[in-house]
DNA sequence: GGATTGTTCTAGTTGAGCCATAACAACTAG
DNA sequence: CTAGTTGTTATGGCTCAACTAGAACAATCC
């Protein structure tokens, strides 16, 4: 797994967890039917505790990223392909960096309408 | 103004304030060189501590969105039109909800996408 | 059976967010 | 010049979400 933690931003843990992977599945880099990390693995790994990764999973099952089974582990979802969402973001930050709005005005405007 | 604070949500109430400063600014309902409330004045409006609203205004000072002056006031800067940044965004929204992606896959993308 | 792995529970620590108060500095208006 | 306004900075205290720690339990795999 290549995921990056950084103990030292704002963003909770168990949200940067989520968030990577997140991005991970829907660009595609983990195929539905991927097996991700045993929790307890990906906690020693990313030197964090079990529930802290295991909260990250359980938001994405929430969600439907993943799946998770006891004995099993969690294995990414079936999810359709997002090459128009994907389009349509590179669309948004092309636009953002060319006006020269700040990040954080994106994200609360895209926050604000996908509400 | 029109502000709205929930302080239910897991959402820091400086977020909040910025967050919607930031979108009222950006979508030109706050015209450039609007002056917006006092800090003391929105705070007792809000009924939220001073401090708190001062920390939402110094957000966005460092972003370029409003600027401070002691004695002035906080003065929504001259920004571009973001006419195109809006309509990119509603195209992501509509992707977004086409292919049934979680709010929050959408916001890791976009986040990772700005980085 | 034994190892693996998610689930659930209890309990403690830490730090960000927030509030309260106060003094100070720059600006405005009279 | 004087008085009021407003942002700036500093200190201290409080609360709760985030995180950690340890343990037992249940479903799955080999």
């Amino acid at each position: 797994m290549l995921l990056r933690i950084d103990t030292s931003s704002p963003e909770p843990l168990f949200e940067q967890i989520g968030s990577q992977v997140r991005s991970l599945v829907a660009r595609g880099d983990l195929a539905a039917g991927t097996r991700l990390p045993a929790a307890r693995d990906l906690a020693t790994s990313l030197d964090v505790n079990l529930h802290t990764v295991l909260r990250a999973y359980q938001d994405l099952r929430d969600d439907g990223v993943i799946e998770l089974r006891r004995g099993r582990g969690a294995v990414v979802a079936d999810v359709p392909d997002h090459a128009r969402l994907h389009a349509a973001i590179d669309q948004v930050v092309a636009a953002a960096r060319d006006l020269d709005v700040p990040p954080a005005t994106t994200m609360a405007l895209l926050k604000e309408a996908l509400r």
